[in-house]
DNA sequence: CTTGTATATTCGAAAAACCATATATAATAT
DNA sequence: ATATTATATATGGTTTTTCGAATATACAAG
């Protein structure tokens, strides 16, 4: 893992509160991304692309959803990093994640919605 | 400190390796850093700009040499995160720390030189 | 005051990143 | 089969970033 590339990555605001909330999630899919940040799917769902080339996340599908989570085999380091913005900036994801409570119908992991 | 902010800063090839190498080293002056990196006065020096404008450094003037250094003052993730890079990524310094050590007739801190 | 060295800044061009819109694919439901 | 929902990708344009080259500033030495 290149730490320019890694950097990269984080360095979009988009990303990074891809990035963060899924950290705090443990793993969301496409559609709550697109409505926790209140922005298109397309825009979203290219940002997780390239977070998925990079390896920074992997994606599961299930059905007609596609979740993604942290690569738990990033090097050490980049775990380390991604955990500790994180917890750090709680109030740079409050309204993502109030977004994300509020939303009615979430799939729920191994059944139905959306 | 915004977190998409601050890693902006580190999402470049040059600043990444400035911040590493003065991580690393306590203190480097400019001449040092285009040195060790074997890139253009002017590259290194706008790059340095920026770094310090978005506060993740410090400058000091000595006689003719401007001395930069990590702020301090950064937040805690933040001074842990440029830590944590700069100690699980020695490989990706290597050259430029092989050419800091080759420069002849470093300017010593609170005398002559450069 | 002139020269030399260290550093900073400006400017225009080139490259990279980002975006909205439209469209494609794939799964599910009717 | 058709319609609907979730996700992905392609296209073309706009914005942002980065760069080299030239120039400016500031200090030191002679």
């Amino acid at each position: 893992m290149n730490p320019v590339q890694f950097y990269k990555c984080l360095a979009d605001e988009t990303r990074l509160r891809c990035l963060m909330l899924i950290e705090s999630e443990e793993e969301l899919c496409v559609c709550e991304l697109t409505e926790a940040l209140d922005e298109s799917q397309p825009k979203i769902s290219r940002h997780l692309a390239q977070l998925r080339q990079c390896e920074l996340l992997l994606d599961r599908k299930q059905g007609q959803w596609v979740y993604y989570r942290i690569n738990p085999a990033l090097p050490g380091w980049a775990k380390s990093v991604l955990q500790q913005t994180g917890d750090a900036n709680k109030a740079f994801l409050k309204e993502n994640l109030a977004n994300l409570a509020r939303m009615g119908d979430r799939p729920n992991r191994a059944a139905s919605c959306c």
